[in-house]
DNA sequence: CGAAGACCTTT
DNA sequence: AAGGTCTTC
């Protein structure tokens, strides 16, 4: 490990950790004490508190060779696979992983993270309110305490090198992030096969798909049935808020852990989620909860990693709430199923739109077997990674990513006009 | 097998 | 209408 001492030039300090990253080209840890604030009880409480920005420094970081093309945040955290993550700083996102609240940026070519340690904290162990503790001197006294012996404590863990959590995280990290598969590679397959995944693979690279906790996949799945994305993110929150074991709060925000299906299975969690705004998706998520604790375990969901697509698809189905769409969203994106492809009424369209797939415009809705052509579509083209493939052109076709279009053609205006 | 309608709420 | 699912005809 690399022990760096903060220069007064945040650019020249990170350079040079550039230069040693890549003489030593494996991950290490940055010791950046913030000087400016002092350590004082409150101030530590203030800093650990906030949300990490690589900029400021006042957080330990640790980073990963990552190039773009291999993974885009913005792309992958926005696509909406996933509901849980919050741009909490420029090109800085906030989310739950592992149990643990992350915040991830990328540069160049590398992937920086932080994790907050912030479950020892008193009145998190005993799973009360932040507020409530302030609102009491003699808490606070004892938080204060704590906080000092913290500070001593962190410090000596960050100062170990290579701890057997750090190791861990990272493990964690390139497992939520697949890092193993060489999405670059995929691309360029896809491209080879598909003149019309080329054209929009180049400009949305580096999207790719998540391995999410099953749990957490199936249960938000369950949530964005007939409903829109704004909806289903407020909803999850919602449901992570009621149900999940507060992990920590920074800027007033508050970090839970998905909730367990233990939790989700008691009966009078349907009343509640109809209180929360959940509509009639209270009774799937409640009843779907149920029945894998009754029928099954709390391991199930995730024993279905190790059987067949079409089994694990057809086990999914037997859930209340969860039809074909869903149970192929939980497939891709939470059990390895790389091949399984969500089709929805927008991929309907791109299929019709882009693939002169007319066969299904016959009919009005989206029948069963319209859904298994167009999936068998999609795989016959681009193979046992279909779903990853599926979902760049899925992406690029959200209006939230329509600008990342234009900015090609616009600097080809430029490029035109200036050569003019 | 396919079409039609209900289902909760919010953007 | 919204990134569906379930029930009925």
């Amino acid at each position: 490990m690399l022990f760096l001492q903060h220069s007064s030039n945040h650019k020249e300090f990170h350079n040079n950790v550039y230069q040693l990253y890549h003489i030593l080209h494996r991950s290490y840890i940055i010791l950046n004490t913030d000087t400016s604030r002092g350590l004082t009880s409150l101030g530590w409480n203030r800093r650990m508190s906030q949300h990490a920005l690589l900029s400021l420094g006042a957080k330990a970081w640790r980073c990963l060779y990552c190039p773009k093309s291999e993974l885009r945040l913005d792309l992958t955290l926005e696509c909406g696979q996933t509901f849980r993550w919050r741009e909490t700083g420029k090109g800085h996102w906030t989310g739950v992983m592992g149990g643990r609240v992350w915040t991830l940026t990328q540069t160049d070519d590398t992937l920086w993270y932080h994790v907050y340690r912030c479950r020892e904290d008193p009145d998190h162990v005993n799973g009360r309110k932040r507020k409530k503790a302030e609102d009491s001197q003699e808490l606070w006294k004892k938080f204060k305490e704590m906080a000092e012996v913290k500070v001593e404590e962190d410090d000596k863990s960050l100062c170990v090198s290579t701890s057997e959590q750090d190791a861990k995280d990272e493990e964690v990290l390139k497992d939520y992030f697949q890092l193993s598969v060489k999405l670059e590679d995929l691309y360029k397959e896809w491209g080879d096969a598909d003149p019309h995944f080329r054209r929009t693979g180049n400009i949305f690279s580096g999207l790719r798909m998540l391995r999410q906790d099953p749990v957490e996949c199936l249960f938000s799945f369950i949530c964005s049935s007939n409903n829109h994305i704004t909806r289903i993110q407020g909803m999850v929150e919602r449901l992570c808020g009621r149900f999940g074991t507060l992990l920590c709060e920074l800027d007033g925000t508050c970090y839970h852990d998905f909730p367990s299906i233990e939790a989700l299975a008691e009966s009078s969690v349907q009343a509640q989620l109809r209180d929360l705004g959940f509509g009639y998706r209270a009774r799937f998520l409640q009843e779907s909860a149920h029945q894998i604790i009754s029928c099954h375990n709390p391991e199930w969901l995730h024993t279905l990693r190790n059987v067949p697509y079409l089994e694990a698809r057809a086990s999914l189905l037997k859930l209340p709430g969860v039809g074909p769409k869903v149970a192929d969203c939980v497939c891709l994106m939470s059990l390895d199923k790389s091949e399984a492809v969500p089709v929805d009424t927008h991929v309907w369209q791109i299929a019709r739109r882009d693939y002169n797939y007319d066969a299904g415009s016959k009919t009005k809705t989206l029948t069963n077997k319209v859904y298994k052509e167009i999936g068998d579509l999609f795989r016959q083209r681009w193979g046992s990674y279909a779903g990853w493939a599926h979902s760049v052109l899925f992406c690029a076709d959200l209006k939230k990513f329509q600008k990342l279009k234009e900015t090609p053609t616009i600097k080809e205006e430029k490029n035109q006009a200036k050569m003019e």
